[in-house]
DNA sequence: CGCAGGATGGGCT
DNA sequence: GCCCATCCTGCGG
């Protein structure tokens, strides 16, 4: 049995490195955990991959936000709240949840656990990898740096929004994948971003993201 | 570099 | 009618 190994050179500001593309996505299993801090921990360095036509435009994570359900006051889902909006929250785990905010921003997350279980990792930054091009161009004549250092951003570099609400991570028209691994001295936690509504979970270190990347928001 | 202010519309009370 | 898991621009230093 032989295995095509693609290596990339990745792109810029954090280091030139050959990295394989393993090209398989993450097992079913690897969403089901009900550990969302270590889910959310463990994203950091996967790559997403949202293909165009039969191009592959991706970008490696390196910041994300865990969303508890049910008592965690900064999530949609607190208190059991299951609404139009808040439904796909409740999927199983691998479930993409997309929601919209501020009038024109799209939020890109990872439902995680058991269905009914409805906790969600929002992906807010990543590192380009591949179809650099492609991103340039949807993000207009942004420096490079601001490419995909946030979550509105980085849906619209990836050309995320509402209609990837529901799908799932494992399907055609977006997955996650292995990429590369870190210590855990290299991923650093604090408080979560825009929640000061969120009373006593406002400082909650759920918050993950990739010592000295220069895409982190 | 930092910071203030505005954009803009869905979700929910 | 208010809030919001944000981003960009323009201005001052």
């Amino acid at each position: 049995m032989h295995t095509d190994i693609v290596c990339l050179h990745v792109y810029l500001l954090s280091g030139a490195i050959d990295v394989p593309i393993v090209n398989k996505k993450l097992s079913k299993e690897f969403y089901l955990r009900e550990d969302t801090l270590a889910v959310a921990r463990s994203l950091i360095g996967k790559l997403i991959v949202v293909p165009e036509g039969r191009r592959r435009v991706s970008a490696m994570i390196v910041e994300t936000e865990a969303y508890l359900g049910e008592t965690d006051k900064a999530a949609h889902s607190f208190g059991g709240r299951r609404t139009k909006r808040t439904e796909v929250m409740y999927a199983a785990g691998g479930t993409v949840y997309v929601f919209f905010v501020y009038g024109m921003y799209h939020q890109l997350n990872v439902v995680t656990g058991p269905a009914d279980h409805p906790h969600a990792i929002l992906l807010r930054a990543a590192e380009p990898v591949e179809g650099v091009n492609v991103i340039r161009e949807r993000r207009g004549k942004m420096p490079d740096k601001n490419l995909t250092s946030g979550p509105g951003k980085l849906c619209i570099a990836l050309g995320v929004d509402k209609r990837f609400n529901g799908e799932s991570f494992r399907g055609k028209r977006i997955w996650l994948e292995d990429f590369r691994e870190f210590a855990d001295g290299d991923i650093i936690t604090g408080p979560r971003v825009g929640i000061a509504y969120a009373e006593e979970f406002t400082e909650m270190p759920w918050r993950f993201w990739l010592k000295d990347n220069p895409f982190v928001s």
